[in-house]
DNA sequence: TTTCCCACTTGATGTAGATCAATTTATTTC
DNA sequence: GAAATAAATTGATCTACATCAAGTGGGAAA
């Protein structure tokens, strides 16, 4: 289960013995079953989550109770709430597990630690983050510029893995359209 | 001009006077009329740019020639495309000045080299990034779960100080509506 | 096997926002 | 300060997508 983490930093950036074992000393494992939450609106989010297993989503609930989710996790993927964390405000954001998932768990100060040791780890976390950055700021382009069928095309051809996992109904959430649309959209496609 | 710049780290973090004479000896400062290119569509980005002056946008073209705007920049915010930066290709962006600007530039390796000797500075920047990350995710639920006016007036509310320097056509564009349709919607607001 | 449930589809209709086109109101520019 | 140019408004119409409501199929429980 560590061990899928362990893969994902080896094939990352180089570090000793002693620093694979410092990391993974202050890890911790956590297993949830599908539908569980690792986030819920209003707490507090603690920690820097990897998946080594499974497949999750990050969403905010409306005031007409509709989910939007703005984020799907899987296997070598991070997730979290950096907002909440940073300011240590209660989430407005819930996450939770869309299959049986597996995840490893960093306290913030446990994390920093980390990063204030390992140069090369802190730098591997600064590169994602700025990745981030830039794959959100292609997404508001796309969500500002295109219609729902160039989104679902532009997200099937992007994340062609996610499709055959994540319900329908997610996938129209995370473009922002109604479910039914969506089956619309890929019925158009389908009888081109 | 550099001034501006100055204070800005002063308000952020302590540096001593060699650390500052370091930074201000490798910046370059840069005037730009309105409407003239910082960046343009095809060009690959060399730099971390700071504005010290004026007002500035970030924007794609799409291929009916429409503008799609992703960011507006104004004094002591920073601009630039860390995507082409960071994978050195051509930028798919344009970011031009909506007044006359004026703005500090550090080239990529010495941008670089100021974090690696100033860990504070280092610091200061990946917590810029980290809060973008997250302006991003906000913006990104806001635009696939929010009406047209509800956009709005979120961006008003939040940006105060653009309205009035911003023409309306271009936050229409910003928000992913027609400037008919922000017309029509301002109108809507006042007669309430 | 049957039943139930859930994801998805399909149809009919409604509506927010787009489009097209014509004015009016501001800004530049000379 | 007039002429030229650009920005914003307003009206009429259109359309992509939403909404509401039934139906279908397929997989888990019993």
């Amino acid at each position: 289960m560590y061990d899928t983490f362990q893969q994902y930093l080896d094939s990352k950036i180089a570090l000793t013995n002693d620093e694979k074992e410092l990391i993974r000393s202050v890890s911790i494992l956590k297993k949830l079953r599908k539908k569980q939450y690792l986030l819920q609106e209003g707490d507090v989010w603690k920690y820097h989550a990897f998946i080594t297993k499974g497949c999750m989503r990050t969403y905010a609930v409306d005031e007409k109770g509709i989910e939007h989710i703005i984020y799907f996790g899987i296997e070598n993927w991070w997730i979290g709430d950096r907002e909440s964390l940073l300011n240590q405000t209660p989430s407005r954001l819930n996450i939770d597990a869309i299959e049986d998932c597996e995840v490893v768990l960093f306290t913030d100060p446990n994390f920093e630690m980390i990063c204030s040791k390992i140069s090369v780890f802190r730098d591997m976390i600064h590169a994602i983050i700025s990745k981030s950055f830039n794959v959100n700021q292609n997404r508001i382009l796309s969500t500002i510029s295109k219609s729902a069928e160039e989104k679902y095309l532009d997200f099937i051809q992007k994340y062609a893995d996610f499709t055959t996992r994540i319900p329908q109904a997610m996938i129209a959430s995370y473009l922002g359209i109604k479910p039914e649309t969506l089956s619309r959209i890929r019925n158009g496609i389908a009888r081109k």
